[in-house]
RNA sequence: GCCGGAGUAGCUCAGGGGUAGAGCGCAUCCUUGGUAAGGAUGAGGUCACGAGUUCAAUUCUCGUCUUCGGCUCCA
């Protein structure tokens, strides 16, 4: 007697050793139908695997991660056969599984290059498989036949990944006339894939190590359903619609020009516009929760960030040091405000009773990253930080910290941010080498970020490995248009620094205390930020924050003059309008602003002049009716006022 | 930086060994209109840049730059 015990606490037992498909098929045909892995006692089995002993027991399907997995590990196998069949000697390194799909890492025989168009027939071939139904097998094997094996094959990647598996562990897939290294689990047989899409060709270094060959690598995509796949088509193509670099082109927010070089945004009149609405609304809420503003230079003395330690870390990543011709100082762009900010906070000695000391500045700071890396507004190499560090005492960290989240909470709910991930990245205690300052230092402000985050009920996901070579951090990562995760607001501690450069401030005890400081970005920086913000809101942006609030249509030439007057009035509410006075007819000038994305569209023509009013239209809702210049702007003010509630409680 | 695509009008793109095309936009004119595209005419291009092959290169080859998709990196 077997027993299995499902996720609602039920036991079904059974006479003997029994498969995942057995127990889904003694439940319901339909699980049966659906079902594509299985976890035995929380590790992920095939369906056809027999389960031997009394166990916990889940099945998977299409609507599960697991489930999912399954078929795309699949899928990347089958992709391998077709690939095989037309390039016997293939060398394959590793085919997992992500986000939305799969890949495979290879090398082709005599260096042979796999293009776009290959990937058709690739694609047909698989499909041609898959219909065979093949069943996928599993099989246990020693080390030394895996070895063999694969030297055999002359496949000196999978030779590589066996040299390092302990024998008794490794298994083999079969499928047709392809077998893989693999440790699973997969679907039953390749019957259940139906849809395939190759995405993508693409270089990839072996192992993700840039010092090892490139190998080809292939994405793909698989459904269990040929409309699933139509679906996904068509999602990609909305995503592209508001892709950043798209619209900030579209609507004319920020550009890039070869003759200003690579990676260096210029921001349009309406992207600045946009920007400075974002910068005032921050420093508002700074100036609610303490903060000075400060500004520094966009340059500073090689000499400071090698006392920060960035020069060391990082000077490689930085523009080169300008020399100045008779002296021969040396001046770097900065690529971080903190030094900077540091040589403040020594300006004067501090009593315990100052601090906290909370310095912000949009500080523009210059990074040299590569090329390859360069993205639209997302990654750039002059960008502006919302920046700010808090210098504190040890006994203010927590709460300090926690009165950053509350800042980052108040923008993500002004901007309708509600899909974030938070990240804690701690160090990897492995690998002390990476980083700086004492064991005791780093345990404390650990401790303090975990305990800021479970004080505020935060949903963490933890990092081992990922902190900052100072101190540990807490990210907000959103994700854009085409599902790609940025990094956003940032909060990290730091006892590096003021090590570094020395800060002291003097104690009830009057000694001399060391501060602690907070590095902290809540929009992270304002390019990366507007970015995401353009592709989270694919253009059209809250009220409060967009360009252009209004715009005047006048019915015709006639009424110009009164398309003026009631701009200049709206423009003095400190309402953002312009007027359309283009020789068009009115339904063309709707269909123009609409498509601008402008919140509101205000009609005037005969009656309006004579009643001094406007005939009011908003963004995708259509004719609202006849309104007072004076009652609109009450309406608007009260609208933005509504969005940015948040501010007020 | 590495691998692989791409670069033609302000934008989106077609074309192709004999110096170029569309739609939108722009300009001028006609039209003066009531809630998502009125009409006519016109201007605008060193076909990214540099070299090579050729009688002839925007088209073929190579290099450079930029850009796109990945990889590596990201204070």
């Amino acid at each position: 007697m077997i027993k299995i015990t499902l996720p609602d606490n039920s036991v079904k037992e059974f006479s003997g050793p029994v498969t995942g498909m057995e127990i889904a098929q003694s439940i319901s045909p339909r699980l049966a139908k659906d079902v594509l892995s299985v976890s035995v006692n929380g590790e992920i089995w095939d369906l056809t695997r027999k389960i031997t002993d009394d166990a916990t027991v889940k099945l998977h399907t299409w609507n599960d991660r697991e489930g999912k997995e399954a078929f795309w590990h699949s899928s990347a196998h089958l992709m391998a056969e077709a690939i095989e069949y037309f390039y016997p000697g293939t060398k394959f390194g590793i085919g997992p599984t992500v986000d939305v799909g799969f890949y495979y890492d290879i090398a082709l025989p005599d260096n042979q290059q796999l293009t776009e168009k290959d990937l058709q027939k690739i694609e047909k071939k698989m499909l041609e498989l898959a219909r065979q139904k093949n069943d996928i097998v599993r099989q246990e094997i020693s080390k030394k036949d895996a070895m063999e094996m694969f030297t055999k094959k002359h496949d000196e990647l999978k030779q590589e990944l066996i040299g390092e598996l302990e024998d008794g562990t490794i298994t083999l897939y079969n499928q047709g006339n392809f077998t893989d290294l693999c440790r699973g689990p997969h679907l039953p047989n390749t019957g259940y894939i139906k849809a395939i899409k190759l995405t993508s060709i693409a270089g990839a270094y072996w192992r993700g190590n840039e010092k090892n060959q490139m190998l080809t690598r292939v994405y793909g995509v698989t459904f269990p359903k040929q409309k699933m796949l139509e679906e996904y088509l068509v999602m990609l193509e909305e995503a592209k619609k508001r892709d950043h670099r798209k619209l900030g082109k579209e609507m004319e927010l920020f550009a890039f020009s070869d003759a200003v070089g690579q990676g260096l945004p210029l921001w349009l009149p309406k992207g600045t516009q946009l920007r400075m609405q974002l910068e005032d609304f921050l420093k508002k809420v700074q100036r609610m929760y303490g903060y000075d503003q400060v500004i520094t230079p966009h340059i500073g003395d090689v000499k400071l960030y090698k006392t920060s330690g960035h020069y060391q870390k990082y000077g490689k990543d930085s523009f080169q040091p300008i020399t100045t011709p008779a002296e021969g100082e040396e001046y770097m762009l900065k690529p971080m405000n903190c030094p900077h900010h540091c040589e403040i906070y020594k300006v004067k000695p501090h009593s315990y009773k100052d601090l906290p000391i909370r310095m912000a500045e949009f500080g523009t700071v210059y990074r040299y990253e590569q090329s390859g890396e360069l993205h639209g507004l997302t990654r750039v190499r002059g960008f502006t930080q919302d920046d700010a560090h808090i210098f504190c005492r040890p006994d203010q960290l927590k709460d300090e910290f926690k009165k950053v989240i509350d800042i980052i909470f108040i923008i993500f709910k002004a901007l309708s941010f509600d899909n974030y991930t938070a990240q804690i990245s701690l160090r990897d205690p492995k690998n002390p080498d990476k980083y700086i300052g004492t064991a005791e230092n780093w345990d404390k402000a650990e401790r303090a970020i975990i305990e800021a985050c479970e004080e505020k009920g935060l949903n963490t996901i933890t990092e081992t490995g990922e902190a900052a070579f100072y101190g540990p951090k807490l990210d907000f990562m959103i994700k854009d248009a085409l599902g790609r995760s940025w990094q956003l607001g940032t909060i990290q501690v730091d006892y590096n620094l003021p090590e570094r450069f020395e800060l002291e401030y003097i104690g009830a005890d009057d000694k001399r205390h060391r501060p602690v400081m907070i590095h902290r970005a809540p929009f992270g920086s304002m390019e990366r930020f507007v970015a995401v913000l353009i592709e989270h809101t694919a253009g059209k942006f809250p009220l409060w924050l967009t360009p252009d609030q209004a715009v005047v249509l006048p019915i015709s030439e006639k009424y110009n003059e009164y398309a003026e007057k009631v701009s200049n009035l709206l423009n003095n509410s400190d309402i953002r309008t312009l007027v359309d006075d283009r020789n068009e007819k009115i339904g063309r000038k709707i269909r123009d602003n609409e498509l601008k994305r402008i919140p509101y569209l205000l009609i005037v023509g005969e009656k309006e002049e004579e009643s001094e009013t406007v005939s009011v239209r908003r963004q995708g809702e259509g004719d609202l009716g006849v309104k007072q210049v004076g009652e609109f702007a009450d309406l608007v003010a009260a609208e933005v006022r509504e969005q940015l509630s948040g501010l007020y409680n």
